[in-house]
DNA sequence: CGGGGCCTTGATGCTGTTCAAATAGAGTGG
DNA sequence: CCACTCTATTTGAACAGCATCAAGGCCCCG
């Protein structure tokens, strides 16, 4: 393409901060720190969509129920990120905590006059996040086999959180709602990767990488 | 590719559009006017993203090869719609035009230092679209049957181009790389939604939806 | 010790994939 | 306008993988 335009790379202001941050920089932002306790919601579906939301503590999960009853579940948030930006004015997941002892900080739009822009940038951010992890999910949705879409699972969860043990938040229905597949499915799967001695299990809740190479060779398949 | 018109127009008052816009409407927002052949590419995968678009005319496919070589198509855009907003730097997508005669509005990221606010709003507004898309593309996805997913593609291209014949831009090949099905799977379902009477293709890539109600009770199950 | 989640494991059927081939459709040049 | 070619779509048959239904085990907590 070949045109010739006026048009000027922006020095600021479209360039997405890096996924992980320290957790300093997280509590340096502005917001009202909200306690939560295991399973208690943070927000519902359908709500009007007038804050958004950073994880300072544990983590949160989002889910939403369809109209025959079934759950999907539309993402996991973890220390640091953003959530609760809308395409829309209302809720389209609601959003509960994992843990005990959850912690977020909400930033309510158009709060104070005076940290307006630091607001605007901050639902911004919030909505280029989301999208990210919107189309992260689309790809994983995309695979067509169930072993793909486990082990890019814990894939990512593994590169975010250490090459140590790492402790799962979610139950296995909340994968298998995340995955698009049943929790019998998530269990043998989880199963043959544990026997092919890709991963190790010290309990149903925490799990190691023993062989980086064959579980990206699996994500990527 | 041929640059058809310089418009620098910078609007004035922002306010959130209805999905479906009259053309005049489309034309009366800043940008630069490009047209393209039918396949032919308006930006690539791992490009620098420094500027959003509006389609004017035709359609537009937003699609990604992976590591595999297999294809995901991340979704498709009509008149009228913002699409080009990205979670980074670069393109997640690569994206071309499905029509011939294609037109669509280019709005480069701090291009006018008066229009910037426009722009940012015009960003931001895209992000929003884009979010949107994914979200329920996400629901699409997660679905587990051929026909719902089928069904629900259907529904929301009839949705929004009326009641009489639709026109389908994108070949077979296309709506299975985004409904995560295979040709095949596609042709049949298609085949049986029109045994069904549900609906009814004049040629492969025009249909029209005969009985609405069985089509969204496929769609939600 | 007993109850109730949650997770695992087993057997079977269905749905979608895969491989293969036929058919339809669009474009090209005579 | 027709014959030819190439691509897109449809159709067929066999197989594989996941869902479903069902039962059993584990663990936490009263």
């Amino acid at each position: 393409m070949n045109v010739e335009t006026t048009c000027v790379v922006p020095a600021s202001g479209y360039r997405p901060l890096p996924a992980a941050r320290s957790r300093h920089e997280t509590l340096a932002r502005p917001g009202i720190a909200l306690s939560f306790k295991e399973g208690e919601q943070i927000y519902d579906q359908d709500d009007h969509a007038d804050r958004v939301y950073r994880v300072i503590r544990g983590s949160v999960r989002a889910s939403r129920l369809l109209a025959d009853g079934r759950r999907q579940v539309g993402g996991f948030y973890y220390e640091g990120d953003l959530f609760g930006a809308e395409a829309g004015a209302t809720r389209r997941y609601a959003t509960e905590a994992l843990d005990g002892g959850c912690q977020v900080a909400a930033i309510c739009l158009g709060s104070s006059a005076v940290a307006k822009d630091a607001v605007e940038r901050l639902v911004s951010q919030a909505a280029r996040e989301e999208l990210g992890r919107a189309q992260e999910h689309m790809s994983l949705l995309a695979r067509t086999s169930a072993s793909e879409k486990v082990a890019t699972f814990l894939l990512t969860l593994a590169t975010r959180f250490g090459p140590a043990w790492v402790h799962l938040p979610m139950g296995r229905q909340d994968m298998a709602d995340y995955l698009g597949i049943t929790i019998e499915t998530i269990s043998r799967t989880l199963g043959r990767l544990q026997a092919d001695g890709v991963v190790e299990f010290g309990s149903c809740r925490e799990f190691r990488v023993k062989r980086p190479d064959a579980l990206e060779r699996l994500a990527l398949a």
